[in-house]
DNA sequence: GTTTTATATTTTGTTAACAAACTTATTGAC
DNA sequence: GTCAATAAGTTTGTTAACAAAATATAAAAC
Protein backbone atom coordinates (compact mmCIF):
# COMPACT_ATOMS: atom_id res chain seq x y z
CA UNK A 1 0.00 0.00 0.00
CA UNK A 2 1.03 3.48 -0.79
CA UNK A 3 0.88 6.70 1.47
CA UNK A 4 0.50 8.96 -1.97
CA UNK A 5 -2.36 10.96 -0.48
CA UNK A 6 -3.70 11.01 -3.96
CA UNK A 7 -5.04 7.32 -4.17
CA UNK A 8 -7.47 5.81 -1.36
CA UNK A 9 -6.94 2.41 -0.95
CA UNK A 10 -9.87 -0.07 1.88
CA UNK A 11 -7.02 0.06 4.47
CA UNK A 12 -6.20 3.54 4.48
CA UNK A 13 -8.18 3.94 7.92
CA UNK A 14 -5.17 2.08 9.71
CA UNK A 15 -2.82 4.87 8.73
CA UNK A 16 -3.91 7.54 10.81
CA UNK A 17 -3.23 6.06 14.55
CA UNK A 18 -0.19 4.28 13.38
CA UNK A 19 2.15 7.07 14.96
CA UNK A 20 2.25 8.49 18.58
CA UNK A 21 2.01 5.65 20.97
CA UNK A 22 4.06 4.76 23.76
CA UNK A 23 6.23 1.78 23.29
CA UNK A 24 5.93 1.23 26.83
CA UNK A 25 3.80 -1.81 26.01
CA UNK A 26 5.30 -4.85 23.24
CA UNK A 27 5.02 -4.18 19.81
CA UNK A 28 1.67 -6.95 19.72
CA UNK A 29 -0.27 -5.53 22.35
CA UNK A 30 -0.02 -1.96 20.79
CA UNK A 31 -0.32 -3.00 17.40
CA UNK A 32 -3.10 -5.18 18.29
CA UNK A 33 -4.98 -2.33 20.31
CA UNK A 34 -4.47 0.04 17.22
CA UNK A 35 -5.66 -2.68 14.77
CA UNK A 36 -8.81 -3.65 17.44
CA UNK A 37 -9.77 0.12 17.18
CA UNK A 38 -9.37 0.88 13.34
CA UNK A 39 -11.72 -1.99 13.29
CA UNK A 40 -14.44 -1.15 15.71
CA UNK A 41 -14.48 2.24 14.97
CA UNK A 42 -15.76 1.47 11.40
CA UNK A 43 -12.13 2.71 9.60
CA UNK A 44 -11.81 -0.03 7.84
CA UNK A 45 -14.97 -2.05 6.40
CA UNK A 46 -15.69 -5.45 7.24
CA UNK A 47 -14.60 -7.86 4.68
CA UNK A 48 -11.64 -5.61 3.51
CA UNK A 49 -8.53 -7.68 3.50
CA UNK A 50 -5.52 -7.21 5.69
CA UNK A 51 -2.69 -8.04 3.68
CA UNK A 52 0.39 -9.07 6.54
CA UNK A 53 3.02 -6.23 4.00
CA UNK A 54 0.74 -3.65 4.49
CA UNK A 55 0.71 -3.87 7.93
CA UNK A 56 3.91 -4.51 8.39
CA UNK A 57 4.50 -0.88 6.20
CA UNK A 58 1.66 0.78 8.13
CA UNK A 59 3.01 -0.47 11.45
CA UNK A 60 6.62 -0.58 10.59
CA UNK A 61 7.56 -4.14 12.14
CA UNK A 62 8.24 -7.30 10.76
CA UNK A 63 5.60 -10.00 9.49
CA UNK A 64 6.20 -11.97 12.67
CA UNK A 65 4.50 -9.77 15.37
CA UNK A 66 1.54 -8.50 12.98
CA UNK A 67 1.00 -12.87 12.10
CA UNK A 68 0.90 -12.74 15.90
CA UNK A 69 -1.50 -9.58 16.22
CA UNK A 70 -3.77 -11.25 13.72
CA UNK A 71 -4.17 -14.54 15.26
CA UNK A 72 -4.80 -13.24 18.15
CA UNK A 73 -7.70 -10.53 16.62
CA UNK A 74 -9.14 -13.46 15.13
CA UNK A 75 -9.61 -15.11 18.69
CA UNK A 76 -11.47 -11.94 19.29
CA UNK A 77 -13.30 -12.58 16.00
CA UNK A 78 -12.72 -9.21 15.06
CA UNK A 79 -10.38 -10.87 12.08
CA UNK A 80 -11.32 -13.98 9.94
CA UNK A 81 -8.20 -15.77 9.33
CA UNK A 82 -8.99 -17.72 6.30
CA UNK A 83 -6.69 -20.69 5.45
CA UNK A 84 -3.23 -19.72 2.64
CA UNK A 85 -5.76 -16.58 1.65
CA UNK A 86 -5.33 -14.35 4.86
CA UNK A 87 -6.73 -12.05 6.95
CA UNK A 88 -10.00 -10.11 6.45
CA UNK A 89 -12.19 -7.74 8.93
CA UNK A 90 -14.80 -9.65 10.21
CA UNK A 91 -18.08 -10.06 8.87
CA UNK A 92 -20.53 -11.87 11.48
CA UNK A 93 -23.45 -13.11 10.69
CA UNK A 94 -27.14 -12.19 11.70
CA UNK A 95 -26.79 -15.31 14.19
CA UNK A 96 -23.81 -14.14 15.97
CA UNK A 97 -24.65 -10.72 15.69
CA UNK A 98 -28.00 -11.60 17.89
CA UNK A 99 -26.25 -13.87 19.93
CA UNK A 100 -23.29 -11.27 21.05
CA UNK A 101 -26.14 -8.54 21.91
CA UNK A 102 -27.68 -11.25 23.88
CA UNK A 103 -24.45 -11.92 25.72
CA UNK A 104 -23.62 -8.01 25.91
CA UNK A 105 -27.16 -7.66 28.27
CA UNK A 106 -25.91 -10.38 29.87
CA UNK A 107 -22.63 -8.95 31.13
CA UNK A 108 -23.98 -5.43 31.16
CA UNK A 109 -27.09 -6.51 33.94
CA UNK A 110 -24.01 -8.10 35.73
CA UNK A 111 -22.49 -5.01 35.66
CA UNK A 112 -25.15 -2.99 36.97
CA UNK A 113 -26.40 -5.57 39.95
CA UNK A 114 -22.62 -5.74 40.93
CA UNK A 115 -22.47 -2.00 41.41
CA UNK A 116 -25.78 -1.68 42.94
CA UNK A 117 -25.78 -4.78 45.20
CA UNK A 118 -22.47 -3.70 46.59
CA UNK A 119 -22.03 -2.56 50.26
CA UNK A 120 -19.73 0.62 50.33
CA UNK A 121 -21.66 2.14 47.31
CA UNK A 122 -18.53 3.09 44.86
CA UNK A 123 -18.11 6.69 43.71
CA UNK A 124 -19.90 7.31 40.52
CA UNK A 125 -19.22 10.78 40.56
CA UNK A 126 -17.10 10.95 37.39
CA UNK A 127 -19.38 8.72 35.30
CA UNK A 128 -22.08 10.82 36.28
CA UNK A 129 -20.35 14.17 35.16
CA UNK A 130 -19.46 12.50 31.94
CA UNK A 131 -23.12 12.05 31.47
CA UNK A 132 -22.99 15.49 31.48
CA UNK A 133 -20.52 16.11 28.70
CA UNK A 134 -22.65 13.19 26.64
CA UNK A 135 -25.84 15.45 26.90
CA UNK A 136 -23.98 18.59 26.30
CA UNK A 137 -22.37 16.29 23.05
CA UNK A 138 -25.97 15.66 21.78
CA UNK A 139 -27.02 19.01 22.08
CA UNK A 140 -24.55 20.96 20.24
CA UNK A 141 -24.72 18.07 17.36
CA UNK A 142 -21.15 16.57 18.19
CA UNK A 143 -22.20 13.14 16.91
CA UNK A 144 -18.47 11.49 17.18
CA UNK A 145 -17.94 12.82 20.91
CA UNK A 146 -21.20 11.88 21.87
CA UNK A 147 -20.86 8.31 20.39
CA UNK A 148 -17.80 8.19 22.14
CA UNK A 149 -18.80 9.35 25.45
CA UNK A 150 -22.13 7.26 24.84
CA UNK A 151 -19.99 4.46 24.54
CA UNK A 152 -17.42 4.92 27.36
CA UNK A 153 -20.32 4.93 30.02
CA UNK A 154 -20.95 1.04 29.48
CA UNK A 155 -17.25 0.50 29.55
CA UNK A 156 -16.79 2.92 32.94
CA UNK A 157 -19.46 1.18 34.74
CA UNK A 158 -17.66 -2.13 34.57
CA UNK A 159 -14.40 -0.48 35.67
CA UNK A 160 -16.46 0.79 38.71
CA UNK A 161 -17.51 -2.44 39.54
CA UNK A 162 -13.44 -3.21 40.02
CA UNK A 163 -13.87 -6.69 38.72
CA UNK A 164 -11.26 -6.85 36.05
CA UNK A 165 -12.67 -10.17 34.78
CA UNK A 166 -15.54 -8.60 34.34
CA UNK A 167 -14.67 -5.41 32.77
CA UNK A 168 -11.61 -7.42 30.53
CA UNK A 169 -14.56 -9.43 28.89
CA UNK A 170 -17.41 -6.78 28.77
CA UNK A 171 -14.54 -4.57 26.42
CA UNK A 172 -14.09 -7.65 24.18
CA UNK A 173 -18.01 -8.10 23.96
CA UNK A 174 -18.28 -4.22 23.34
CA UNK A 175 -15.88 -4.41 20.41
CA UNK A 176 -17.60 -6.80 19.09
CA UNK A 177 -20.90 -5.28 18.67
CA UNK A 178 -19.23 -2.18 17.58
CA UNK A 179 -18.08 -3.78 15.02
CA UNK A 180 -21.44 -5.43 13.93
CA UNK A 181 -23.13 -2.33 13.96
CA UNK A 182 -21.43 -1.36 10.75
CA UNK A 183 -23.08 -4.56 9.17
CA UNK A 184 -26.65 -4.51 10.35
CA UNK A 185 -28.59 -1.63 11.96
CA UNK A 186 -29.11 -2.40 15.37
CA UNK A 187 -30.77 -0.19 17.85
CA UNK A 188 -29.89 0.88 20.88
CA UNK A 189 -26.17 1.28 22.05
CA UNK A 190 -25.81 4.18 18.64
CA UNK A 191 -29.10 5.74 19.90
CA UNK A 192 -28.18 5.53 23.73
CA UNK A 193 -30.42 8.27 25.14
CA UNK A 194 -28.11 10.07 28.07
CA UNK A 195 -32.05 10.07 30.24
CA UNK A 196 -31.91 6.47 29.97
CA UNK A 197 -28.14 6.57 31.43
CA UNK A 198 -29.05 8.71 34.38
CA UNK A 199 -32.14 6.75 35.08
CA UNK A 200 -29.33 3.87 35.41
CA UNK A 201 -27.06 5.79 37.39
CA UNK A 202 -29.79 6.73 40.00
CA UNK A 203 -31.27 3.02 40.17
CA UNK A 204 -27.28 1.81 40.95
CA UNK A 205 -26.93 4.69 43.38
CA UNK A 206 -30.18 4.12 45.66
CA UNK A 207 -29.31 -0.05 45.39
CA UNK A 208 -32.58 -0.70 43.21
CA UNK A 209 -30.76 -3.01 41.37
CA UNK A 210 -33.73 -4.87 40.15
CA UNK A 211 -34.52 -2.20 38.70
CA UNK A 212 -30.95 -1.19 37.71
CA UNK A 213 -30.83 -4.23 35.54
CA UNK A 214 -34.33 -4.07 34.05
CA UNK A 215 -33.19 -0.60 32.64
CA UNK A 216 -30.01 -1.86 31.32
CA UNK A 217 -31.46 -4.63 29.51
CA UNK A 218 -33.98 -2.55 28.24
CA UNK A 219 -31.73 0.27 27.33
CA UNK A 220 -30.11 -2.32 24.97
CA UNK A 221 -32.42 -2.76 22.57
CA UNK B 1 12.07 -34.20 29.42
CA UNK B 2 12.65 -37.82 28.69
CA UNK B 3 9.89 -40.09 28.13
CA UNK B 4 11.53 -42.87 30.80
CA UNK B 5 9.20 -43.93 32.76
CA UNK B 6 11.41 -44.50 35.48
CA UNK B 7 11.83 -40.68 36.68
CA UNK B 8 8.90 -38.75 36.91
CA UNK B 9 8.68 -34.98 35.56
CA UNK B 10 6.75 -32.12 36.17
CA UNK B 11 5.53 -32.10 32.87
CA UNK B 12 4.98 -35.76 33.38
CA UNK B 13 0.94 -34.75 33.21
CA UNK B 14 0.49 -33.67 29.31
CA UNK B 15 1.97 -37.25 28.13
CA UNK B 16 -1.18 -38.97 28.66
CA UNK B 17 -3.47 -37.16 26.11
CA UNK B 18 -0.97 -36.49 23.71
CA UNK B 19 -1.58 -39.79 21.71
CA UNK B 20 -5.38 -40.11 19.56
CA UNK B 21 -6.52 -37.11 18.69
CA UNK B 22 -8.15 -36.89 15.01
CA UNK B 23 -5.87 -34.70 12.71
CA UNK B 24 -9.41 -32.46 11.28
CA UNK B 25 -8.10 -29.56 13.30
CA UNK B 26 -4.64 -27.54 12.75
CA UNK B 27 -2.13 -28.52 14.92
CA UNK B 28 -2.23 -25.02 17.05
CA UNK B 29 -6.11 -25.66 17.77
CA UNK B 30 -5.28 -29.64 18.48
CA UNK B 31 -2.57 -29.25 20.94
CA UNK B 32 -4.17 -25.85 22.31
CA UNK B 33 -6.95 -27.76 23.73
CA UNK B 34 -4.97 -31.00 24.65
CA UNK B 35 -2.37 -28.45 26.92
CA UNK B 36 -5.93 -26.31 28.39
CA UNK B 37 -7.25 -29.90 29.15
CA UNK B 38 -3.97 -30.92 30.89
CA UNK B 39 -3.67 -27.60 32.83
CA UNK B 40 -7.09 -27.10 34.02
CA UNK B 41 -7.74 -31.01 34.97
CA UNK B 42 -4.68 -29.99 36.91
CA UNK B 43 -2.32 -33.12 35.54
CA UNK B 44 0.14 -30.30 35.71
CA UNK B 45 0.71 -28.30 38.64
CA UNK B 46 0.26 -24.36 38.56
CA UNK B 47 3.69 -22.89 38.52
CA UNK B 48 4.85 -25.49 36.60
CA UNK B 49 7.52 -24.34 33.87
CA UNK B 50 6.36 -25.26 30.20
CA UNK B 51 9.74 -25.43 28.04
CA UNK B 52 9.31 -25.31 24.22
CA UNK B 53 11.36 -28.18 23.38
CA UNK B 54 9.37 -30.25 25.98
CA UNK B 55 6.19 -29.39 24.52
CA UNK B 56 7.61 -29.60 20.80
CA UNK B 57 9.01 -33.22 21.43
CA UNK B 58 5.97 -34.08 23.37
CA UNK B 59 3.36 -33.64 20.70
CA UNK B 60 5.85 -34.05 17.95
CA UNK B 61 5.47 -30.11 16.44
CA UNK B 62 7.79 -27.31 15.45
CA UNK B 63 8.45 -24.61 18.10
CA UNK B 64 6.35 -22.20 15.89
CA UNK B 65 3.32 -23.97 16.74
CA UNK B 66 3.95 -24.43 20.18
CA UNK B 67 5.14 -20.64 20.25
CA UNK B 68 1.67 -19.68 18.84
CA UNK B 69 -0.70 -22.42 21.22
CA UNK B 70 1.60 -20.52 24.43
CA UNK B 71 0.40 -16.82 23.04
CA UNK B 72 -3.32 -18.30 22.91
CA UNK B 73 -3.07 -19.95 26.55
CA UNK B 74 -1.76 -16.92 27.59
CA UNK B 75 -4.84 -14.77 26.80
CA UNK B 76 -7.08 -17.80 27.93
CA UNK B 77 -5.23 -16.63 31.17
CA UNK B 78 -4.41 -20.64 31.58
CA UNK B 79 -0.70 -19.83 31.13
CA UNK B 80 1.86 -16.77 32.62
CA UNK B 81 3.86 -15.53 29.89
CA UNK B 82 6.82 -14.23 31.23
CA UNK B 83 9.46 -12.26 28.64
CA UNK B 84 13.03 -14.11 27.98
CA UNK B 85 11.62 -16.68 30.92
CA UNK B 86 9.21 -18.89 29.64
CA UNK B 87 5.87 -20.03 29.84
CA UNK B 88 4.69 -21.66 32.89
CA UNK B 89 0.98 -22.59 33.75
CA UNK B 90 -0.92 -20.06 35.00
CA UNK B 91 -1.23 -19.03 38.95
CA UNK B 92 -4.20 -16.72 39.48
CA UNK B 93 -4.21 -14.64 42.26
CA UNK B 94 -7.20 -14.49 45.12
CA UNK B 95 -8.24 -11.65 43.57
CA UNK B 96 -8.80 -12.50 40.18
CA UNK B 97 -10.39 -15.86 41.50
CA UNK B 98 -12.58 -13.87 43.44
CA UNK B 99 -13.46 -11.46 40.14
CA UNK B 100 -13.26 -14.53 38.01
CA UNK B 101 -16.27 -16.88 40.11
CA UNK B 102 -18.47 -13.65 40.01
CA UNK B 103 -18.15 -13.28 36.18
CA UNK B 104 -19.14 -16.97 36.27
CA UNK B 105 -22.05 -16.59 38.21
CA UNK B 106 -23.16 -13.72 36.57
CA UNK B 107 -22.76 -15.35 33.42
CA UNK B 108 -24.71 -18.71 34.63
CA UNK B 109 -27.17 -16.42 35.67
CA UNK B 110 -27.70 -15.22 32.11
CA UNK B 111 -27.89 -19.15 30.84
CA UNK B 112 -30.50 -20.01 33.33
CA UNK B 113 -32.55 -17.09 32.78
CA UNK B 114 -32.00 -17.08 29.54
CA UNK B 115 -33.34 -20.69 28.76
CA UNK B 116 -36.07 -20.07 31.61
CA UNK B 117 -37.76 -16.82 29.14
CA UNK B 118 -37.39 -18.91 26.05
CA UNK B 119 -40.74 -19.16 24.38
CA UNK B 120 -40.31 -22.99 22.92
CA UNK B 121 -38.86 -24.49 25.81
CA UNK B 122 -35.30 -26.28 24.86
CA UNK B 123 -35.12 -30.10 25.31
CA UNK B 124 -33.55 -30.27 28.59
CA UNK B 125 -34.26 -33.94 28.49
CA UNK B 126 -30.86 -34.77 27.50
CA UNK B 127 -29.43 -33.00 30.39
CA UNK B 128 -31.85 -34.28 33.11
CA UNK B 129 -30.45 -37.67 32.04
CA UNK B 130 -26.99 -36.97 32.87
CA UNK B 131 -27.70 -35.33 36.15
CA UNK B 132 -29.63 -39.14 36.63
CA UNK B 133 -26.31 -40.21 35.97
CA UNK B 134 -24.68 -38.13 37.85
CA UNK B 135 -26.35 -39.02 40.83
CA UNK B 136 -25.63 -42.66 40.18
CA UNK B 137 -21.90 -41.68 40.26
CA UNK B 138 -22.23 -39.88 43.26
CA UNK B 139 -23.80 -43.02 45.22
CA UNK B 140 -21.59 -45.65 43.43
CA UNK B 141 -18.41 -43.56 44.57
CA UNK B 142 -16.91 -42.79 41.09
CA UNK B 143 -15.85 -39.50 41.99
CA UNK B 144 -13.97 -38.80 38.93
CA UNK B 145 -16.98 -39.15 36.69
CA UNK B 146 -18.47 -37.19 38.93
CA UNK B 147 -16.82 -34.22 38.73
CA UNK B 148 -16.86 -34.37 35.10
CA UNK B 149 -20.60 -34.93 34.86
CA UNK B 150 -21.16 -32.37 37.69
CA UNK B 151 -19.25 -30.06 35.31
CA UNK B 152 -20.48 -30.96 32.32
CA UNK B 153 -23.68 -30.11 33.68
CA UNK B 154 -23.37 -26.40 33.58
CA UNK B 155 -21.62 -26.47 29.80
CA UNK B 156 -24.74 -28.71 28.81
CA UNK B 157 -27.01 -26.02 29.85
CA UNK B 158 -25.05 -23.28 28.38
CA UNK B 159 -25.35 -25.22 24.90
CA UNK B 160 -29.11 -25.57 25.53
CA UNK B 161 -29.15 -21.89 24.94
CA UNK B 162 -28.20 -21.96 21.12
CA UNK B 163 -26.21 -18.84 21.96
CA UNK B 164 -22.74 -20.09 20.67
CA UNK B 165 -21.48 -17.06 21.79
CA UNK B 166 -22.68 -17.29 25.26
CA UNK B 167 -21.44 -21.07 25.47
CA UNK B 168 -18.13 -20.33 24.01
CA UNK B 169 -17.34 -17.37 26.76
CA UNK B 170 -18.80 -19.78 29.73
CA UNK B 171 -16.54 -22.32 28.46
CA UNK B 172 -13.61 -20.41 28.68
CA UNK B 173 -14.34 -18.86 32.12
CA UNK B 174 -14.89 -22.85 33.52
CA UNK B 175 -11.78 -23.66 32.39
CA UNK B 176 -10.37 -20.06 34.28
CA UNK B 177 -11.87 -21.14 37.38
CA UNK B 178 -11.08 -25.32 37.02
CA UNK B 179 -7.52 -24.02 37.26
CA UNK B 180 -8.44 -22.10 40.41
CA UNK B 181 -9.68 -24.69 42.48
CA UNK B 182 -5.85 -26.28 42.05
CA UNK B 183 -5.00 -23.54 43.86
CA UNK B 184 -7.32 -22.28 46.40
CA UNK B 185 -10.49 -24.51 47.96
CA UNK B 186 -13.70 -22.76 46.57
CA UNK B 187 -16.65 -24.14 47.68
CA UNK B 188 -19.63 -25.01 45.32
CA UNK B 189 -18.47 -26.28 41.65
CA UNK B 190 -16.67 -29.36 42.96
CA UNK B 191 -19.32 -29.87 45.72
CA UNK B 192 -22.16 -29.32 43.13
CA UNK B 193 -25.19 -31.02 44.47
CA UNK B 194 -27.10 -33.22 42.21
CA UNK B 195 -30.06 -31.90 44.28
CA UNK B 196 -29.98 -28.63 43.19
CA UNK B 197 -28.76 -29.27 39.70
CA UNK B 198 -32.56 -31.35 39.58
CA UNK B 199 -33.90 -28.17 41.46
CA UNK B 200 -32.75 -25.74 38.70
CA UNK B 201 -33.68 -27.45 35.68
CA UNK B 202 -37.45 -27.68 37.26
CA UNK B 203 -37.40 -24.02 37.59
CA UNK B 204 -36.29 -23.90 33.77
CA UNK B 205 -38.92 -26.27 32.69
CA UNK B 206 -41.61 -24.27 34.44
CA UNK B 207 -40.08 -20.86 33.11
CA UNK B 208 -39.82 -19.55 36.66
CA UNK B 209 -36.49 -17.26 35.80
CA UNK B 210 -36.31 -15.49 38.23
CA UNK B 211 -36.32 -18.28 40.83
CA UNK B 212 -34.47 -20.42 38.45
CA UNK B 213 -31.48 -17.56 38.48
CA UNK B 214 -31.30 -17.42 42.19
CA UNK B 215 -31.03 -20.95 42.21
CA UNK B 216 -28.27 -20.81 40.07
CA UNK B 217 -26.42 -18.21 42.21
CA UNK B 218 -26.76 -20.19 45.20
CA UNK B 219 -25.80 -23.23 43.70
CA UNK B 220 -22.06 -21.35 42.60
CA UNK B 221 -20.69 -20.96 46.00
C1' DG C 1 31.82 -24.18 53.94
C1' DT C 2 29.79 -20.14 51.96
C1' DT C 3 29.66 -16.47 48.87
C1' DT C 4 31.12 -14.22 44.70
C1' DT C 5 32.81 -14.02 40.08
C1' DA C 6 33.53 -15.85 35.68
C1' DT C 7 32.48 -19.26 32.13
C1' DA C 8 29.63 -22.52 29.63
C1' DT C 9 25.27 -24.23 28.46
C1' DT C 10 20.58 -23.94 27.67
C1' DT C 11 16.41 -21.51 26.41
C1' DT C 12 13.89 -17.89 24.41
C1' DG C 13 13.14 -14.21 20.79
C1' DT C 14 13.70 -12.65 16.03
C1' DT C 15 14.95 -12.52 11.41
C1' DA C 16 15.50 -14.28 6.87
C1' DA C 17 15.08 -17.53 3.43
C1' DC C 18 12.45 -21.05 1.23
C1' DA C 19 8.22 -23.70 -0.18
C1' DA C 20 3.39 -23.82 -1.16
C1' DA C 21 -0.81 -21.75 -2.28
C1' DC C 22 -3.37 -18.33 -4.34
C1' DT C 23 -4.03 -14.15 -7.85
C1' DT C 24 -3.40 -11.86 -11.65
C1' DA C 25 -1.96 -11.34 -16.38
C1' DT C 26 -1.30 -13.25 -20.82
C1' DT C 27 -2.09 -16.13 -24.58
C1' DG C 28 -4.85 -18.81 -27.57
C1' DA C 29 -9.14 -21.11 -29.03
C1' DC C 30 -13.81 -20.60 -30.23
C1' DG D 1 -15.66 -10.49 -27.36
C1' DT D 2 -15.87 -14.54 -24.05
C1' DC D 3 -13.96 -18.27 -22.07
C1' DA D 4 -10.24 -21.54 -20.86
C1' DA D 5 -5.55 -22.67 -20.06
C1' DT D 6 -1.07 -21.41 -19.05
C1' DA D 7 2.48 -18.73 -17.06
C1' DA D 8 4.24 -14.96 -14.14
C1' DG D 9 3.91 -12.71 -9.99
C1' DT D 10 2.20 -12.14 -5.04
C1' DT D 11 1.08 -13.59 -0.71
C1' DT D 12 0.93 -16.77 2.93
C1' DG D 13 2.93 -20.65 5.77
C1' DT D 14 6.95 -22.94 7.72
C1' DT D 15 11.46 -24.00 8.79
C1' DA D 16 16.11 -23.08 10.15
C1' DA D 17 19.65 -20.32 11.63
C1' DC D 18 21.21 -16.66 14.47
C1' DA D 19 21.20 -13.27 18.47
C1' DA D 20 20.10 -12.23 23.17
C1' DA D 21 18.86 -13.43 27.61
C1' DA D 22 18.69 -16.44 31.46
C1' DT D 23 20.18 -20.46 33.95
C1' DA D 24 23.51 -23.72 35.44
C1' DT D 25 28.28 -24.98 36.22
C1' DA D 26 32.85 -24.24 37.77
C1' DA D 27 36.49 -21.66 39.83
C1' DA D 28 38.27 -18.40 43.09
C1' DA D 29 38.09 -15.54 47.28
C1' DC D 30 37.14 -15.18 51.96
Amino acid sequence: MTLDPSKHHDTDGLIATADLAAQDPSDETRIQKLLAEAIYEHRVKPGTKLPEADLCRIYGVSRGVIRKVLDRLATEQLVDLISNRGAFVARPTVENTRDTYSLRRILEAGVVRTLAKSQRRPSLDEVRLQVGEEREANRVGDTGRYIRLAGKFHLDLASATGNAALEQNLKRVVSQTSLMVALYDVPGINTCSVHEHLEILDAIEVGDYANAERLMEDHLI
